[in-house]
DNA sequence: TTACAATCTGTAGTGACTACAGATGCAAGC
DNA sequence: GCTTGCATCTGTAGTCACTACAGATTGTAA
């Protein structure tokens, strides 16, 4: 297996190019080799890692929770209930914004049912938003 | 009524000193009158709308539909199917985030659920990560 | 009058990127 | 071997919605 460019692992990955060069910076990608001329070229090992960071930001995961999931990995034996334990905070974190958004759409939802969008001169939105 | 320094009002509304000053220079906060020596005063006027904003943000408008809704107001006679639409947008942007948090939820779910928390050598959970 | 709290302005930092500018590197065609 | 043109390089500044200072000035109660 060949190493890659940067431009080849962002479109492998997903990953937008400048992002993979901030991932560098803030240490949660390791440094990539250079070629003779500066360019970066990934191994397979790399390729893995950025993968595993790009499911973690999908799955909602802050840049300090992959931090945490990294250093378990690269502890050579990843402890899984310290990986659960992360995963299972995340999870809470998770449930809560949804509880959260929920009230926050039943708010919503009754503002619009009681607007009938018709220019009266007191509107009900605003009304209900002027109510703190 | 008198009018209230900016401290008040932050007691008042909740809404942080910084804060008040910084939606005063993003220009959703109308300008303050001051007193001799420069410190802001509060009219009615203006605590509700800081009231409004600062409900607006409790649910979740961004700072830019706030804007919109502001201008609506602004406008005098505000135009009751034009805040709906706003309003029936942001929703709409509210229960997205819901479904996508909820999707996310069952993964870590599952996730969460195939790992043991025993220390083995192949954590389900990092297997999980690492499959793109 | 003298403390001391409140407020002032302006700048920089947060998180997680994104978007340039301006300088190189590299691979292919001639 | 040289040129063309895309890929990549570094470094800085911008995004959103604030927050956190520093250092100066104002307002107020004892």
């Amino acid at each position: 297996m060949k190493a890659l460019g940067i431009g080849a692992l962002s479109q492998l990955t997903g990953c937008n190019i400048e992002t993979i060069r901030y991932y560098e910076k803030i240490g949660v990608m390791t440094i990539a080799d250079r070629t003779a001329g500066g360019h970066r070229q990934y191994e397979n090992e790399q390729v893995k890692r950025l993968f595993l960071i790009v499911r973690c930001r999908q799955l909602g995961f802050s840049i300090d929770e992959i931090r945490t999931l990294l250093s378990l990995v690269d502890g050579g034996n990843p402890s899984c209930s310290e990986v659960k334990s992360v995963t299972e905070e995340h999870l809470s974190d998770v449930q809560q914004k949804i509880a959260d958004l929920r009230k926050l759409e039943d708010v919503l939802k009754k503002m619009v049912a009681e607007c009938s969008g018709t220019k009266v001169p007191d509107c009900p939105i605003i009304e209900a938003l002027y109510a703190a």
